[in-house]
RNA sequence: GCGCUCGUAGCUCAAUUGGAUAGAGCGUCAGCCUCCGAAGCUGAAGGUUGUGGGUUCAAUCCCCGCCGGGCGCACCA
């Protein structure tokens, strides 16, 4: 059980106890890390909220509470400060040995709290034919955080990139196949030549009526099977899917399917039967629609007035479909912050439908320029396999600035790591729910707040650990008693033993944010501590008492940043 | 107009979801490599948390008004 959690249970009996002649009933209190270390480690601040309920002052019940209290068995102390506030002083030794018990675990002490349990992550989600550039990299990257976050915790975790891969562009894309194609670009950059005919032929549909009408044909060619149109469209999906997998596999992201919204195209018309039936859907306006007055949320379509089906119907199908296939406890959607009515929508009317599933929406705000939004009309996009170029050229740079006499192919196999790992980082240390002004100098950072500098504090560690050995290859540190002297280590100590509540609640709360948090902190006071206190030439014990530390500091470390989809080189 | 959301140091962001003296990075200034990897460390300067009210022991956080940015609001996804 987790520290926090342990003592909660603990103060919570202790109160009831020792207020139990007052004759009010005591709500559950609870411990958390102080903020400051003068405060000692741990804190209660519930004196204060049972002073109206106890009718004493806040004051007083501290008093009362650390008078008659039976301390638990990993503190030293308790004392009272300020209004009311009841600080907690953890043994040492027995945090040390906490510690030790936490660091033995392959888990770090993290509780499997999904076993038994699915949970369905819907992520990534481009569209075919359009080259991802960096507004698709969010929820990609954010997704891929929560899908390892939640695998680490032991869901069974059903991570869906839900392609766009099937509606009106086709049409459109088709007509632009047929007149416009360059065979010589289409061999070489698929997609971006899809991109070019899909522009050009949507150029065309403003200005000619007619072009517009061919494409609405050939998109009911297609959608009523004929194989000329069918066979064009998996060429293009074939295409895309290619392009989109060489980048997910600079990304080491990987899916347990892949299933575009044609997956479920057969189900469309039931579903806006089934709506009909229960008396949910009726027409108006010629289109099929929902009304949502009660929840005071506007119509929603689910089939056009020109009998096609869109995005709701298409979301409500696949909802059914994964309800009833893998009896998830949760649904996830990562999708940027435009499409949070569509989403509220949808929710009420799977609530409708008799769908009891929690659904929930991780919505992350969209990425832009220092002089504005993207705009594909001026240009302004940037491709998301140049940003990964850029990041791994500047990278290598450093690299082989740094580490002259590493091979090649190892410079540029941790000018990967280091550059992807710089870009995520961005991404994921920042508050999903923020418009992220899009910098190359924030996103390839390579110091402070960074990725890299994570990167980097593992592996100085693994630097020292190697040089340990080297020395003394007759000794196992890991026999020597973990002793925490220095105040900088007892301080590293009560961080680390912080990591298992800091994934559950990143995980909770959809926030790789938060976990990003911690592991700088961390690097931060391990680098405040191998700055400034001496290990590889300190005695012997207390040497090989910071050397096992520096483990400890490296499997979190490492164990979190693989969490958050960053690799950790031991060289860098 | 309605809805969602954000506003914190010069800039980019935190703040354990209502707790104590609001913290980091970048930038600026002053120090630290004969010493375990300087992508680092130590210190300094920098704040009326957009603004005005309210709720209470306590508000950056909750409620109301206003100002400013972003996004969305029937046949695109």
């Amino acid at each position: 059980m987790l520290l926090n959690e342990i003592l909660s249970q603990w103060a919570d009996a202790e109160f009831k106890r020792i207020f139990k002649d007052s004759g009010c009933a005591i709500p559950p209190v609870s411990i958390i890390a102080t903020s400051n270390p003068e405060f000692g480690d741990y804190q209660c601040n519930d004196a204060m909220a049972l002073a109206k309920i106890l009718k004493q002052s806040p004051r007083q019940i501290a008093e009362t509470f650390t008078r008659s209290v039976a301390l638990h068995f990993s503190l030293e102390r308790v004392a009272i400060a300020g209004p009311g506030f009841i600080n907690m002083y953890i043994k040492t030794e027995w945090l040390s040995e906490y510690l030790c018990s936490m660091t033995s675990d392959v888990r770090l002490g993290v509780p499997q709290i999904g076993e038994g349990h699915t949970v369905v992550i819907d992520y990534s989600s481009p569209n075919v034919a359009k080259p991802m550039h960096i507004g698709h990299i969010r929820s990609t990257i954010i997704g891929n955080s929560i899908d390892r976050m939640y695998r680490f915790l032991g869901y069974n975790v059903v991570s869906d990139n839900h392609i766009g891969d099937w509606g009106t562009q086709f049409g459109i894309l088709i007509m632009g196949y047929r007149n416009f194609l360059d065979a010589k670009a289409l061999s070489e950059t698929p997609v971006e030549e899809l991109e070019r005919l899909y522009v050009k032929s949507y150029g065309r549909t403003k200005e000619d009526e007619n072009w517009m009408a061919q494409c609405r044909q050939e998109l009911v060619k297609l959608q009523s099977g004929d194989q000329e149109n069918l066979a064009l469209w998996k060429e293009f999906v074939t295409l895309s899917l290619k392009e989109f997998q060489r980048i997910y596999d600079r990304l080491g992201v990987s899916f347990n399917q892949v299933r575009g919204e044609s997956f479920y195209n057969e189900k469309l018309r039931g579903i806006v039967d089934l709506l009909e039936q229960k008396g949910l859907a009726k027409e108006s306006e010629g289109a099929t629609v929902v009304f949502l007055d009660e929840e005071k949320l506007p119509v929603c379509i689910v089939r056009k007035s020109d009998g096609a089906f869109n995005y709701a119907t298409s979301d409500l199908a696949t909802v059914v479909s994964r309800v009833t296939e893998f009896n998830p406890d949760k649904i996830v959607y990562v999708t940027d912050e435009r499409q949070q009515l569509h989403f509220r929508q949808f929710f009420t009317i799977a609530r409708k439908l008799g769908i009891t599933t929690r659904l929930d929406h991780v919505w992350f705000g969209l990425m832009r320029l220092p002089e504005g939004t993207f705009s594909t009309r001026e240009g302004n996009v940037i491709k998301l396999e140049c940003l990964l170029d850029e990041a791994e050229q500047r990278a290598l740079a450093i690299v082989q600035k740094a580490s002259p006499d590493m091979q090649l192919d190892q410079q540029k196999a941790v000018a990967r790591s280091v550059g992807i790992g710089a870009v995520k980082y961005t991404d994921l240390s920042q508050n999903p729910q923020t418009t992220v002004t899009f910098t190359w100098e924030k996103a390839l950072s390579l110091e402070g707040n960074s990725g890299p500098y994570l990167q980097y504090a593992y592996a100085r560690i693994a630097s020292v650990r190697d040089k340990y050995s080297e020395k003394h290859s007759d000794i196992n540190p890991d026999v020597y008693l973990l002793k925490l002297t220095e105040t900088i280590e007892r301080k590293l100590a009560l961080m680390l033993i912080r990591f298992p509540d800091v994934v559950l609640r990143a995980a909770e709360t959809y926030k790789p944010s938060s976990l990003a948090d911690y592991l700088y902190d961390l690097a931060q006071t391990y680098s405040t501590f191998y700055q400034n206190v001496p290990f590889l030439k300190a005695e012997e014990g207390v040497r090989e008492s910071r050397i096992r530390l520096c483990g400890m500091v490296a499997r979190v470390l490492r164990t979190g940043l693989d969490l958050l989809g960053i690799e950790t080189p031991e060289r860098i």
